[in-house]
RNA sequence: GGAGAGGUGGCUGAGUGGCUGAAAGCGGCACCCUGCUAAGGUGUUAUACUGUUAUCGGUAUCGAGGGUUCGAAUCCCUCCCUCUCCGCCA
């Protein structure tokens, strides 16, 4: 979100924003409605500071026994038009409102421009695509021939897209959870966060889901709380309406969760075996930077997500999405995906993205450089570090043997006590 | 779920209708003083919007939202959160 002086001032750069990434948010109710805003305020403003100044005379007036009567019942017409007058600037203030909150970010100057993913660009890759001498399975045959994946039950329980990890593949799936928590705390500075998996209308706002994707959500609609589709969700929140210590950034965090998205419209859309789902676990990364260093930070981010994948000994490759394809609170975002051998796919196993301030003003994060000094909004990210189902079909069908079994990547043998799938 | 107490500025904590954007203390900042260490003195110290813009004003904000009133931190209503006790429960 961008507050109104900002949009005031950086018109042209918000229409080249909207343009390039193909949003159909209509720009010009804005300066009709900014204009009558101020000319409201204006004047509601200049009735209050009369009503403020007679209400004053009136209390003298009354300290010295004397009659307010005149007075009173001029500033009960006053009053009149205030109320009438704040009514009018609500509903202005509440159509700029929804006029702001729906204005995505800006694209930093680096972020290709383009009509489609098709445009996305590939800035690395890492490995090379792996090569069987036998006829590679799919891992949804691998898995259900191994006993790791129940999908039938797991439709029978909760429906299509909900799937059952069993035995092996259950405890696969712990160790990928373990594995990854122990890299970025050991190795790469976060602090572990275990955070609450519902969250509130308020929470979903600050990180943007709300109120342009509600859709996409599921939610208990007694208590009006939402599912959380990503652990990004409740660990950006965390620190909502705080003012930080300057000495105390940059903070990160790592959090395991479960992700639960209702995927509306994505249906038939590469949804065999583990490639899309309705409940799917993932480890994040989550950073509050001061705003100079988040460019950087967004590198180094990058760098920690990919630090797993080289650790599972994966191939992958980085994109930089173009705007067409970018998520609507990012200014930059790098996609990582996984080869798969047994589909023969590209698989975005994780974002990573710099959200600059745009979700810090809407979530109020902001930190004080030194005391005394004014708050200034600090600078979110995340990333992916990573999503599990892809990961696994990543292992699954790139380590797969002719003989039908999973040889184990070596780092992950520690936590699952095994060296082969079988 | 039931009963009670409470939510005020960075913190502690006054304040039951007007002189309170808010006492006092702590903390922070600036300056002064001090022949060591320590201390002392004076001033200053919220956020947002808005008008003019070196500047200086205006409005709003005392958990949130409504209401009463010429005027609300103070009175009324609804909601949220915290604490204590009871009940229930992994």
């Amino acid at each position: 979100m961008f507050d109104l002086k900002f949009i005031r001032e950086n018109f042209d750069r918000i229409e080249k924003a909207v343009k390039d990434r193909h949003d159909s948010i209509d720009l010009s109710v804005f300066k009709p409605l900014d204009e009558k805003r101020r000319s409201l305020l204006s004047e509601v403003e200049r009735l209050k500071a009369l009503r403020n100044k007679v209400s004053q005379e009136i209390a003298a007036i009354k300290k010295n026994k004397g009659d307010a009567t005149a007075k009173i019942a001029e500033m009960r017409e006053v009053g009149e038009k205030i109320k009438a007058l704040d009514e009018s600037v609500r509903q202005v203030e509440q159509e700029l409102y929804e006029f702001q909150v729906r204005l995505p970010n800006i694209p930093q100057e680096d972020v290709p421009v383009g009509d489609s993913e098709a445009d996305n660009l590939v800035v690395k890759s890492w490995g090379e695509k792996t090569e069987l001498d036998f006829e590679p399975k799919a891992h949804w045959d691998i898995a259900e021939q191994l006993g790791l994946i129940d999908f039938g039950r797991g439709a029978k329980v909760a429906g299509s897209s909900f799937v059952t990890f069993t035995g092996k593949g259950a405890r696969l799936a712990r160790a990928l959870i373990n594995f990854m928590l122990d890299l970025h705390t050991e190795q790469h500075g976060y602090t572990e966060i275990s955070p609450p998996f519902v969250v509130n209308r308020q929470t979903m706002f600050g990180t943007g889901q709300l109120p342009k994707f509600e859709e996409d959500l599921y939610r208990v609609d007694e208590d009006d709380l939402f599912l959380i589709p990503t652990a990004e969700v409740p660990v950006t929140n965390l620190l909502a309406n705080e003012v930080l210590q300057g000495d105390n950034l940059p903070i990160y965090y790592t959090a395991y969760t479960p992700c639960f998205r209702r995927e509306a419209g994505a249906h038939g859309k590469d949804t065999r075996g583990l490639m899309r789902l309705h409940q799917f676990d993932k480890v994040e990364m989550v950073k509050f930077v001061a705003p100079e260093t988040s460019r950087d930070e967004h590198e180094k981010l990058l760098g920690n997500a990919e630090a797993v994948l080289q650790a599972l000994e994966l191939p992958y490759r980085v994109l930089n999405l173009c705007t067409a394809d970018i998520g609507f609170s990012a200014a930059k975002c790098y996609d990582l995906e996984v080869w798969a051998a047994g589909v023969g796919q590209w698989l975005e196993v994780s974002s990573c993205s710099n959200f600059e301030a745009f979700q810090a003003r809407r979530a109020n994060i902001r930190f004080r450089r030194k005391q005394g000094e004014k708050p200034e909004y600090v600078h979110t990210l995340n990333s992916s570090g990573l999503a599990l189902p892809r990961t696994i079909i990543a292992i699954l069908e790139n380590y797969q043997t002719d003989e039908g079994t999973v040889v184990v990547p070596k780092v992950l043998r520690p936590y699952l006590g095994m060296d082969i799938l079988k």
